[in-house]
RNA sequence: GCGAGAGUGGCGGAAUUGGUAGACGCACUGGAUUUAGGUUCCAGCGCCGUAAGGCGUGGGGGUUCGAGUCCCUUCUCUCGCACCA
C-alpha cells in the first residue's frame, strides 16, 4: 500500500467498493446481525433545483445528511437518504430561450452533470429512488391529487390579480417587477385580473396552526414562529356599516351594508371615517360619477402587487362622498377610499379610529378628520375621566386632538396622559370611555359585547387569518399540466382519471413571449370528455411549489404505478429528520403540510405531519477582496489574485493584488456569490485535496446550523490531519497485528491509564455531539485522539500496543462518518474488518466509564471566587482533606493570608472556593 | 415598526448547560531538519505590565461563594415579516 497519503485512490476505491456491494440501497425489512429488526430513520435534504452547477452549499447539506446517515447506521438503524430533482420551474425556460435548446434537454443535462459533481463526495444516497419532478410517472399523481380536491372542493377555480407584462403576453412573479416594469421587456407592468386555480389552504389555517404549536417540537423554533405569522391569527368582530348609497342609475345598492372587520371592537365608538380599499365596490361606485376618484383609484392599482411596495408607499387617500351608519350611535360616517386597505384581507374595509390606530391618525392628520378618545388607562377611576381638546402644531397647521386625564387629580403631569403616549393599545389594553353602554370594558369583553349587540345586523366573533389560498395556476410551459379542458359548451371540465398524465410536450422551445403551449396544437386541441365536441386544453401550469410538496413521499413508494403511495411510505414516513436551507421555511414547508393533511384526509397516508425533525443549515461565507473606482463600482477579487500582508502578531493589516502591486480593501466575510468572485467549487477542492478533506473541513468550519466562513487555509489544515492520521495508522501496521490477547485494564501504568482515561472522554463527547448533530466538535474530538495517540510510546510494552490498538480502532469508527474513505482504507488495512466487519456496519464504540473514573484528581483552588492554586487529590478524598490540602497550597495562602475565613464551597470533583 | 437569533483572541470557533474562559484548527513568531522554496518536527501565542500582578466573553447594573452562561437595561449586527385593521 502506497505509504503516502492518496486520497484520489483511495476514495476511488472505496466508493467502487460501495458501489459494487449496493451498500446504500435500503429496503423496508433491513435486520440487524441478530435478525432482529432495525429500527427506521428517514432523513432526507431538500430537493434541489438542477441547475448544473454544485455549489459548496449543497456539499454542507448533503455531507450533513450523509454523516447522520453513516453515525446512525452505525448505532444500527436502517437509514434512509434518497435524491431528486425540482425539475420544472422558471431557470429552465430562461436557459431555452438564452440559447434555443428545450427546457427538457437542457434540465436532464443538467441533472446528469450535478450527479457526476456530486458522486466523487461518496455520499449515501439510495439512487434507485431517485425522481425527476418533470418526469410524467411522477408529475401524474400531481394531477391525479389535483383532480381529487377539485371533488372535493379543495381545489377551485376563480379570478385572480396578477402582474401582467402586455409586450411579452405573460404574467410576471413578483420579485420580477423591477419598479414597475417588466425584467424582460422594460415595459410598465399591468394589474390584470384572470382566472386561476386554487388550493384552499385556508380551510387548514387552524389546524396547520395548531400543528405548529403542538406538534413540531422537533423544529427550530424560528421556523414555528415564521410558520405561525405567516398564518397570522387574528380574533375579532366582522359587523357592518349599513348606508343607503344610491348607484349610477339612481337606485338604492341592494342590501347597503358596509361589512368590515375589527380586532378592536372596544374603539367602535372612536370610528370617525371608513376606509376602503381602491378595488373595493363601493370606491368603483362613487368612481363612476367622480373623474378626479376614478384617476386616484387607477394610480393606486399601478405598480406591482407585492406587499412590499405597498407598505412603503404613503398614505393617500380621497373622500367618495358616501356615508355609512354607525350601527351603534347612528352618526353619519364618511367613506373614503385608502391606498393602505388591502382588498385581500377581510372584507377590504376598516373602520377608521384615529385616536388608538396610528395608520388611522396618520391618514386623519393628512386629511384633517376628527379624532375621537374612547380608550383610558384601565386604572383610573371610570367617574372621573374626563376628556378635551388639544392642540399640536406639526409645523404646517395646527391640529386638534383629544386629551384625556382624571379630574380633580393633583398630580396632572402623570395622570394627564395625552391619547398618543396610549395609542399603543394593543400591549397595552386599556378600558372603554366616551362609550355609552361600553364604559369600563376591556378588549376581550367588548368583542363578545359587540358581537351579540349587532347579530341582528350580521354581525359576529370572527377569526381571521392573514393566510390566503394557494393560487397554483402559471401562465407557464415548463411545469405540470393543469389536467382541465376547456370547452366552450360544458366550461371547464376535469380530465378522466384514466387518460392522465397529461403529458407535457418537451420539444418546444419559449422564446419569451407567451406560453409555447398556447401554439402547440397537439397539446392543444382535444375533445371534451362530457359533450364530445372540439375543446382545448388549459394552458396553465402548476406552481413548481406542487411538486415539491409531497416528493419525500414517492421516494418511499418509488416506481408504484398503481397509486401515489403504497404501504412502504407508511414504513419510512413520518420523516425523521429533514434537512434544508431556511430559506424555505415558510412556502416550501407550510404547502408540504398542507398538502400532507389533505393526503391524510383522503386516506391515503395515517400521518398528518410530515416531518417530525427539521434542521436548517447556515450558509456558506467567504473572506472577500475588492478595489472601488470612482464611481462607487467595486471590482472583486478571487483570493488567489492577492497577497495579505500582516503585523507580527498575525493581524492581517491590509492587501495587495499580486497584478500592479496597488493596495485591495479587506471586504470581510460575506455570503457566497458568484458576482463577488467568491465562489469555491466543490470540483477544484476534491481535486487538491480529496472528497474526505472537503467533507471535513464544511462539517469544522462551524456549527451546522450557523453561518460557517471558507477558508482555504482551513480546509489544508484538515488536509494535512488527515493526512497524518493515514501516516500514524499505516505505522501502526505491525503493532495492531499483533497485539497481546487479552488485557486488564486495571493493570495498566499511571501514564496509559491517563491515556484511556483522554480516549474515552473524547469519545463521550463526540458520541453527544453526534447526537445534537454538532458535528464540528465532532471533527476536533478526532484531532485531539491523533495528537493523544501520537504522545504514546508504541514500541516498549504490550499494554501501550493494547492503548494504542483500542485508541486507533475508536478513532477509525469515529471519524468514520465524516471522512467515510479513509477511514475505510485503514480500517481494512489494520485488519478491524475481520474481526468488527465492514466499517460501515461496524458497532459504534463503547465508552468504557472504568476507564472515566480516576484514582487521583486535580481541583482548583479559588479564593473569592478567583482561581489561585491547584491540587492533587485522591478521587474519594474527603471534603475535610481537600480543604485542608486547598488552605495548604501556597498560592492559596498568599490571598488567605491574615483574613478571616468565611465560608467554604467545596464542588465534588471540581473545585473548592474559599471565601475570606 | 413587529418577530426571531447572535455579539467570546488577529480569524473560524470551544466551553459536557452556573464551576479552570479561549479546546481544536487557521494565521503569526522563534527554533530544528532540509535548504532554492515548500514539507515535516519542537516551542510560543487574549490584553496591559520588565516583573509581581492586574484586566478580560459588546456597554451598564443585578442575583450568587462563583456568571460567557441566569435577571434587568442599553448598544450593534444578521435574518424573517411588513399598512393584516
Amino acid at each position: 500500500m502506497d505509504p503516502t497519503y492518496q486520497p484520489k485512490a483511495i476514495e476511488a476505491r472505496a466508493q467502487a467498493h460501495w458501489a459494487n456491494t449496493g451498500a446504500y440501497q435500503v429496503t423496508e425489512n433491513a435486520v440487524d446481525r441478530h435478525g432482529k429488526p432495525r429500527p427506521k430513520f428517514y432523513a432526507c435534504s431538500m430537493l434541489p433545483y438542477p441547475s448544473g452547477k454544485l455549489h459548496m452549499g449543497h456539499v454542507r447539506n448533503y455531507t450533513i445528511n450523509d454523516v447522520m446517515l453513516r453515525y446512525l447506521r452505525m448505532n444500527g438503524y436502517n437509514v434512509l437518504m434518497p435524491m431528486g430533482w425540482d425539475a420544472f420551474g422558471m431557470p429552465a425556460e430562461n436557459a431555452a430561450i438564452a440559447n434555443n435548446v428545450p427546457p427538457a434537454k437542457w434540465t436532464r443535462a443538467n441533472i446528469n452533470d450535478m450527479k457526476s459533481q456530486m458522486q466523487p463526495l461518496g455520499l449515501a444516497f439510495d439512487w434507485s429512488r431517485e425522481i425527476a419532478t418533470c418526469d410524467p410517472s411522477y408529475y401524474k399523481w400531481n394531477q391525479w391529487l389535483f383532480l381529487k380536491m377539485l371533488e372535493k372542493g379543495i381545489a377551485y377555480r376563480k379570478t385572480q390579480v396578477v402582474n401582467w407584462d402586455p409586450v411579452d403576453q405573460t404574467v410576471l412573479a413578483n420579485e420580477q417587477v423591477i419598479d414597475g416594469k417588466g425584467w424582460r421587456s422594460g415595459v410598465a407592468v399591468e394589474k390584470r385580473e384572470i382566472p386561476g386555480y386554487y388550493l384552499a389552504i385556508t380551510a387548514y389555517a387552524e389546524e396547520l396552526l395548531e400543528g405548529v404549536k403542538t406538534k413540531l417540537t422537533g423544529w427550530p423554533n424560528q421556523v414555528r414562529t415564521m410558520q405561525e405569522n405567516w398564518i397570522g391569527k387574528s380574533v375579532g368582530v366582522r359587523f357592518a356599516f349599513p348606508h343607503n348609497v344610491k348607484d349610477a342609475n339612481g337606485n338604492l345598492v341592494q342590501d347597503g351594508k358596509l361589512f368590515v372587520f375589527t380586532t378592536r371592537a372596544d374603539t367602535i365608538m372612536g370610528v370617525t371615517f371608513c376606509a376602503v380599499a381602491p378595488e373595493h365596490p363601493l370606491a368603483t361606485l362613487a368612481a363612476a360619477a367622480n373623474p378626479a376618484l376614478h384617476t386616484f383609484i387607477e394610480e393606486c392599482k399601478k405598480g406591482g402587487v407585492a406587499e412590499a411596495d405597498m407598505a412603503t408607499m404613503e398614505k393617500k387617500g380621497m373622500s367618495t362622498g358616501q356615508f355609512v351608519t354607525h350601527p351603534l350611535t347612528n352618526e353619519q360616517i364618511p367613506v373614503w377610499v385608502g391606498n393602505y386597505v388591502l382588498m385581500t384581507y377581510g372584507d377590504g374595509a376598516v373602520m377608521g379610529v384615529p385616536a388608538h390606530d396610528e395608520r388611522d391618525f396618520a391618514f386623519a392628520k393628512k386629511y384633517s378628520l376628527v379624532v375621537k378618545a374612547v380608550i383610558a388607562p384601565p386604572s383610573w377611576p371610570l367617574n372621573r375621566i374626563e376628556c378635551m381638546e388639544g392642540h399640536s402644531n406639526d409645523g404646517t397647521r395646527e391640529q386638534t386632538f383629544p386629551i384625556v386625564y382624571v379630574s380633580g387629580e393633583t398630580d396632572t403631569k402623570s395622570m394627564n396622559l395625552s391619547w398618543w403616549s396610549w395609542r399603543d393599545s394593543h400591549s397595552q389594553l386599556g378600558q372603554c370611555i366616551n362609550s355609552g353602554a361600553m364604559n369600563g370594558m376591556g378588549y376581550e369583553a367588548a368583542i363578545d359585547y359587540l358581537a351579540a349587540k349587532l347579530k341582528p345586523s350580521g354581525g359576529e366573533k370572527k377569526i381571521q387569518y392573514r393566510l390566503r389560498d394557494w393560487g397554483i395556476s402559471r401562465q407557464r410551459y415548463w411545469g405540470t399540466p393543469i389536467p382541465i379542458i376547456n370547452c366552450d359548451t360544458c366550461g371547464p371540465v376535469p380530465v378522466p382519471y384514466a387518460d392522465l398524465p397529461v403529458i407535457l410536450p418537451e420539444d418546444l422551445v419559449p422564446d419569451g413571449s407567451g406560453n409555447p403551449l398556447k401554439k402547440d396544437e397537439g397539446f392543444l386541441n382535444c375533445v371534451c370528455p362530457k359533450c364530445g365536441k372540439p375543446a382545448q386544453r388549459e394552458t396553465d401550469t402548476m406552481d413548481t411549489f406542487v411538486d415539491s410538496s409531497w416528493y419525500f413521499m414517492r421516494y418511499c413508494s418509488p416506481n408504484s404505478n398503481m397509486s401515489m403511495v403504497d404501504a412502504r411510505n407508511d414504513y419510512w414516513m413520518p420523516m425523521d429528520q429533514y434537512i434544508g436551507g431556511i430559506e424555505h421555511a415558510v412556502l416550501h414547508l407550510l404547502y408540504a403540510r398542507f398538502w400532507t393533511k389533505v393526503m391524510k384526509d383522503f386516506g391515503l397516508i395515517k400521518f398528518d405531519e410530515p416531518f417530525t425533525n427539521l434542521f436548517t443549515q447556515g450558509m456558506l461565507s467567504k473572506e472577500c477582496f475588492y478595489r472601488q473606482d470612482e464611481a462607487g463600482k467595486k471590482r472583486w477579487y478571487y483570493p488567489n489574485e492577492i497577497e495579505v500582508t500582516y503585523d507580527d502578531k498575525g493581524r492581517p493589516v491590509g492587501a495587495i493584488s499580486k497584478e500592479d502591486g496597488n493596495p485591495v480593501i479587506l471586504g470581510g466575510m460575506e455570503k457566497m456569490s458568484k458576482s463577488k468572485n467568491k465562489v469555491v467549487e466543490p470540483k477544484d477542492i476534491i481535486e487538491k485535496f480529496g472528497a474526505d478533506t472537503a467533507r471535513a473541513y464544511v462539517m469544522f468550519a462551524g456549527p451546522p446550523d450557523q453561518s460557517a466562513a471558507w477558508s482555504d487555509s482551513g480546509a489544508e489544515g484538515v488536509f494535512r490531519f488527515l493526512r497524518r492520521f493515514y501516516t500514524f495508522g499505516l505505522a501502526q501496521h505491525e503493532v495492531v497485528k499483533n497485539h497481546p490477547a487479552k488485557i486488564e485494564w486495571n493493570q495498566l501504568s499511571r501514564e496509559l491509564k491517563a491515556v484511556r482515561h483522554t480516549l474515552h472522554s473524547i469519545l463521550k463527547q463526540a458520541t453527544h455531539d453526534y447526537q445534537r448533530l454538532q458535528y464540528n466538535t465532532v471533527v476536533s474530538a478526532a484531532m485531539k485522539m491523533l495528537n493523544a495517540l501520537e504522545a504514546v510510546k508504541t514500541t516498549a510494552d504490550a499494554h501501550a500496543v493494547a492503548v494504542t490498538r483500542e485508541g486507533i480502532s475508536i478513532l477509525i469508527r469515529m471519524l468514520y462518518p465524516v471522512a467515510p474513505h479513509i477511514t475505510f482504507q485503514l480500517w481494512e488495512e489494520l485488519g478491524f474488518k475481520a474481526t468488527l466487519g465492514e466499517i460501515m456496519d461496524s458497532p459504534w464504540p463503547k465508552v468504557d466509564e472504568a476507564a472515566l473514573v480516576q484514582e487521583e484528581i486535580q481541583i482548583m483552588v479559588q479564593v473569592n471566587g478567583k482561581l489561585r492554586g491547584q491540587i492533587s487529590v485522591r478521587s474519594d478524598a474527603s471534603k475535610e482533606t481537600i480543604e485542608a490540602l486547598a488552605l495548604a497550597d501556597e498560592g492559596v495562602a498568599k490571598h488567605t493570608d491574615g483574613k478571616a475565613i468565611k465560608k467554604v464551597i467545596v464542588v465534588p470533583g471540581k473545585l473548592i472556593n474559599v471565601v475570606v
